[in-house]
RNA sequence: GCGGGCUUAGCUCAGUUGGUAGAGCACUCGAUUUACACUCGAAUGGUCGGGGGUUCAAGUCCCUCAGCCCGCACCA
């Protein structure tokens, strides 16, 4: 027996050591399994964010993964888990920028786009090497001869021809709509990527001429001159839709039109209000379906425009209680709430407040038949695969909050004023102009103009499952590896990837991107709270690796812990898991000890033809645990065998046996010692990676590594 | 407004197809030159949120009420 045992499991020293033997043995490329006659299985990882490095959530994720991708190995899959990571347009550019802010007291404009895109390049080198290390040293068994990233030459490739195909089936347009405008960030964001934050504030009842309407924002309401009621309110009977009439308003008289439509709701405040179309996206959509025109009032960095005459210039927040005092004094201000409670729309990455704005943007139509798909709609497409079970949702109640979702989507606003991300593929020249690829030659020299957009990074995320296996050329991956088996991510993303993976395999190739979808919950503190910079309360994972281990920090993620269902981790709850390990390698000290030149193939006593048949069923059920995705019943169930029956139970009886003088006992209980000792490590393995590999390898009978071992049926 | 989830031991949470209520941690008592520096044994601890129903049988299925949490939509 080796020396080590004598001393506790020492996670420090093993974890590198292994991970380094695994690299170099070629088993994390499925090419090189010498076993795998099962077919695939295919993780994509989900790419982390290079905009620094990896939390809690990240490693969970990366557990769940993995432990799902050893069990497969094991029994016999060609097991792949590809890596990469994001660039994450809006979310990188906007930490570069304030860093730069911070450092250097220059904004983006002060560099220029090349130097800033440099500058990210950069960056998102040194984040995408610490990335690297950190998910290595979670242990997981990810083919990096295949590592990609959202922003390389290849997924480019993809990028520009997923853009030329959309685009030649109709569903990629260029239109004058409302956007979200995000005036600090100075780009147009999508609806998923805006966070709605309570706020009180003024509600203010102006007359307008024999009307009063209510409004929020005064500030917007110069140009208004059309005034909307319910088709069938009774108050407002004696008015006809297209009826005109003079009323004085804040910088004059203006002459308003009456407009009718169902949208209004008279219980809310008079029952009238006035639309400003180009500041309100329900009120574009009135003003769009009686043909009304918009005038803007703002302009993209939140200041007020002439038409405001003397507030002109002013940014709104400073113009609004002026243009109060000013209806004031004209006897227009009917009352004012001072407690009104609403949400105001900001921007997740700069904390901007969302201006519409209607502007000249790229979008993908959701609504619009494809003939190359049996003519359905995206949303169609979408919504197909899940109704049907083709892709199945852990925990499976999401399914309806993905169609909720799905049915309320509105066409996809894909440009992006920013400078970091795939450039729109659109080239012109006066009329002329190529979408997907450059024109031939030197462009630039040709008199041909790029679009100056980037495009919402999760446009280029959708196609995550394919472009990583080559698409668009046809490669023997692509078929070999498409559509992937499971796809694990937080339910936050749910709408903002999932979703858009599905529209994106379902358009390009007609296929489902991956046949489950297992989502996590958030990590939280031991108190249930968030972690956050501010708070303090983040448990970094490599600290966590390097106290306790890496297998302690994954078994403790994966025990208790159900799809769908946020879990709290402690330091303590880690530790006992660290003593687990320990109790591992305690039991192998014992029976490695006690079986020394044992013969493994003595024929084996009843009793322990009952232990190894007790083994056997629990492998069973396991096998079945890991299958329905169970993970966290699995590992308890391997917990409790370890340690309440093989060391307690198990060992404690082996002892008087072992002592005895019945040669024929001796020699089964040694040998069934051994048997079910291996087969535990195998088990046990998916969970915790090192601490088995480890002492397999020092088993005298083993051949070749733990990893590529044969689950026991 | 629409939808979803949670409520089980002091704490954190499991509980698969309805079949004798579980684990870890904490706490109490005891053992221990021991495979275990990270050990073992025992004990304590539950009206499974309240009420009703289905069933031979309900933590589990149905209805209802309450508290907590989340998502989506609207907010002129």
């Amino acid at each position: 027996m080796d020396e080590k045992f004598k001393k506790p499991y020492d996670p420090a020293e093993t974890e590198s050591r292994l991970y380094k033997a695994w690299e170099e043995s070629g088993y994390f490329n499925p090419d090189n399994l010498p076993n795998a006659t099962k077919g695939t299985f295919t993780i994509m990882m989900p790419p982390p964010n290079a905009t620094g490095v990896l939390h809690m959530g990240h490693m969970l994720g990366c557990t769940i993964q993995d432990v799902m991708i050893r069990f497969r190995r094991l029994q016999g899959y060609e097991a792949l888990f590809l890596p990469g990571t994001d660039h994450a347009a809006i979310a990188t550019q906007a930490r570069v920028e304030k860093d730069i802010s911070k450092n250097e007291g220059k904004s983006r404009h002060d560099l220029g786009r090349e130097e800033l895109v440099r500058r990210i390049d950069e960056f998102v080198e040194g984040s995408r090497d610490t990335i690297r290390k950190q998910i290595r040293a979670t242990g997981a068994s990810c083919d990096w001869s295949r590592e990609a990233f959202t922003f390389d030459e290849a997924r480019n490739r993809a990028v520009n021809r997923m853009f030329k195909d959309m685009y030649d089936a109709g569903l990629i347009y260029k239109g004058l709509r409302i956007v979200n405008w995000d005036p600090k960030g100075q780009t147009t964001i999508s609806d998923d990527e805006i966070v709605y934050e309570d706020e009180k504030t003024k509600f203010y009842y102006f007359k307008y001429g024999p009307f009063t309407i209510g409004t929020a924002r005064p500030e917007t309401k110069f140009g208004d001159k059309h005034v909307v009621m319910h088709p069938d309110d009774p108050r407002y009977k004696e008015y006809k839709h297209g009826d005109t009439l003079t009323v004085e308003w804040i910088n004059g008289p203006i002459e308003a039109t009456i407009i009718k439509d169902a949208s209004v709701d008279p219980e809310f405040g008079t029952g009238v209000m006035t639309i400003t179309p180009s500041h309100s996206q329900v009120d574009f959509e009135i003003a769009e379906r009686h043909g009304l025109g918009s005038t803007q009032i703002i302009d993209l960095y939140g200041k007020l425009l002439p038409i405001a005459d003397e507030f002109a210039g002013m940014k709104i927040k400073d113009a609004r209680e002026k243009i109060v005092e000013k209806l004031a004094a004209k006897g227009l201000v009917d009352k004012i709430d001072e407690n009104y409670q609403h949400r105001i729309a900001t921007a997740e990455r700069t904390g901007g407040i969302i201006e519409p704005q209607i502007l000249n943007q790229w979008f993908i139509d959701v609504n619009k038949p494809i003939k190359e798909r049996g003519n359905k709609s995206l949303k169609e497409l979408m919504l197909e695969p899940v109704r049907s079970g083709a892709i199945s949702i852990l925990p499976d109640h999401y399914d309806k909050t993905y169609y909720h979702w799905i049915e309320n989507l509105r066409d996809w606003c894909i440009s992006r004023q920013i400078w970091y991300g795939h450039r729109v593929p659109v080239w012109t020249r006066g009329e002329e102009t190529m979408v997907g690829d450059a024109p031939s030659g030197d462009w630039k020299a040709d008199g041909w103009t790029q679009d100056e957009d980037t495009l919402d990074t999760w446009f280029s995320s959708g196609s995550w499952t394919f472009s990583t296996l080559g698409w668009p050329d046809e490669t023997p991956d692509l078929a070999r590896f498409h559509p992937t088996d499971v796809l694990e991510t937080a339910y936050e993303i749910l709408f903002f990837w999932v979703a858009r993976m599905i529209l994106m395999s379902q358009f390009v190739l007609g296929e489902i991107p991956f046949k489950t979808v297992y989502l996590h919950g958030l990590v939280r503190d031991a108190q249930g709270r968030k972690f956050s910079k501010s708070l303090g309360n983040g448990i970094d994972p490599i600290e966590i690796i390097n106290k306790f281990g890496a297998d302690a920090a994954r078994i403790s993620l994966v025990i208790g812990n159900t799809p769908g269902t946020d879990m709290k981790l402690s330091e303590d709850r880690i530790k006992g898991y660290k003593h687990f390990a320990n109790k591992l390698w305690n039991i192998t000290r014992f029976i490695l000890e006690n079986t020394e030149g044992a013969d493994l193939n003595a024929p084996l006593m009843e009793n322990d033809m009952a232990l190894k048949a007790a083994l056997a069923e629990i492998a069973a059920d396991v096998t079945k645990d890991m299958e329905a995705y169970r993970l966290y019943l699995a590992a308890d169930k391997l917990y409790q065998y370890a340690w309440s029956e093989l060391a307690a139970n198990i060992i404690e009886e082996s002892k008087p046996i072992l002592a005895g003088d019945n040669p024929e006992a001796v020699a089964s209980r040694k040998a069934t010692l051994r048997h079910l000792l291996k087969d535990l490590l195998i088990l046990l393995h998916p969970f915790m990676p090192f601490v088995t590999e480890e002492i397999w390898q020092s088993i005298p009978e083993t051949e070749g590594m733990l990893m590529v071992a044969q689950w026991p049926n």
